[in-house]
DNA sequence: ACAAGTTATAGTATATTTTACAATTACCAC
DNA sequence: GTGGTAATTGTAAAATATACTATAACTTGT
């Protein structure tokens, strides 16, 4: 019995479809996650059948009576502990034998998080979870591999065309941390003055009267992002090139 | 009987999950067309229930055996008669109760063409099915406003963010014609020689040694795109605005 | 206390691009 | 040829981007 409610007089309209109703529906969660060094993603290993042993993205078949966003964010609880987080669904993949077990289509979400603000604690069929290195990631479970290819095809567009850095900074950070990031995301090097510049021309940043402490140089002042003005530049979106 | 194939060692797991594959998959095509003047959307109107004699996005259940990439050109072609296009998938649509039917949750595809090139003519339980100029659509069935304003938001976005216009003008067109679909579509007004600076920057438009017929004033150069550099483009966006 | 090391921040001169127009050109119709 | 109309080119001023250089502010070692 569905959870759905079907009123009557279209019972045999849907007995008559029964045979399109046997998908299943999974949603996938890409998380990125920085510490201040190295962009990594969070992987489970697999405790079970199919692909158990192998490395997966954390996802899992959506129930009947929940929303797909809401799946999203149960299912990395689920599997990985972290708390209910901002997924912004970014594709959906229905190939028909992506997955060995049935027809199950699934919903690509992602996150960007701050590393150093999560554990994550492996439950559900999940056997490990942990932060991975890009660069590090062999053989994966199903498809995941190219669900991967994706996210970071999505996340080198997203940080081009809108600021990023909110969930992944602390929230007061310095300049230098900023370029950082951008540089490991984009894999290139940045002119100090000018990506200053730059970054300062778009006013996201509101500059604060305090400095770092314990570095032995010049201490940096430290900045937060204006979060009205973040919002406004991230419906606009903009064209970052240096 | 599932046509996906499944293992004789995962048939038990696959019974413990079965309850979780009652889904159905649905793709909607929303397809803009422009004329030269309008910009459109091609819609049908339900010829059954649920939501007879409503308008709606073309689009309808995906089979168990069918990728849903083909399903979306298939669903197009099957309701108004269109030929395969390529569609853009942009978003999947997954609340529990948006569908009377059953749990359907359905990925949304997206097309820009030009409508003088392709004449919709109704099928499959389309009773009727015909362009409508964007701000003239009233009600409509499902939650298919809601599509429709997220490929709406998509489109704008698309625009400036990445060249356009060589599926929705002829094969050689005027700088005019250019503007006025950005004009359209951004529902903007363009100073006409520095949209012309801009685009000719850009280095897409390949100036032909021909020119416009039949108008009683200076007849303008016509142009065409070059694919080679357009694609470029398209991978790598840039931020159109004057 | 001072020098050396290191990075932050500001500045600057030049090149490039954008903007808001004005001027000129090429066609048609009469 | 003249007038109407829109295409195309040009341009001066303003704004931005680029590739550096100079200076400031801290730490550590002597």
């Amino acid at each position: 019995m569905t959870q759905v409610q079907i009123s009557s007089d279209l019972q045999a309209e849907r007995k008559r479809l029964d045979s399109f109703f046997q998908f299943g529906i999974s949603v996938d969660c890409v998380v990125f996650g920085y510490d201040g060094q190295n962009l990594q993603v969070l992987l489970v290993e697999r405790g079970v059948e199919p692909y158990a042993g192998f490395e997966a993205i954390p996802g899992d078949l959506v129930t009947l009576n929940e929303d797909i966003t809401q799946a999203s964010k149960r299912v990395l609880h689920d599997l990985t502990g972290l708390p209910d987080i901002y997924l912004e669904q970014i594709n959906t993949f229905g190939a028909v034998h992506r997955h060995p077990i049935g027809r199950v289509v699934t919903v690509v979400y992602y996150a960007l998080l701050d590393k150093n603000l999560y554990n994550p604690h492996p439950s559900s069929w999940a056997s490990e979870a942990y932060w991975k290195n890009l660069d590090a990631i062999g053989e994966m479970a199903f498809d995941h591999r190219q669900i991967l290819e994706a996210a970071m095809a999505h996340l080198h567009h997203k940080v081009q065309h809108q600021p990023i850095g909110f969930e992944l900074l602390p929230e007061e950070f310095t300049l230098a941390q900023l370029q950082h990031l951008y540089e490991t995301i984009l894999n290139t090097a940045f002119d100090k003055g000018n990506f200053r510049k730059k970054m300062l021309s778009m006013n996201v940043l509101i500059p604060l009267d305090k400095t770092q402490k314990e570095v032995r140089h010049r201490p940096a002042r430290l900045f937060r992002f204006d979060p009205k003005r973040y919002e406004q530049l991230v419906q606009k979106g903009f064209l970052f090139e240096l």
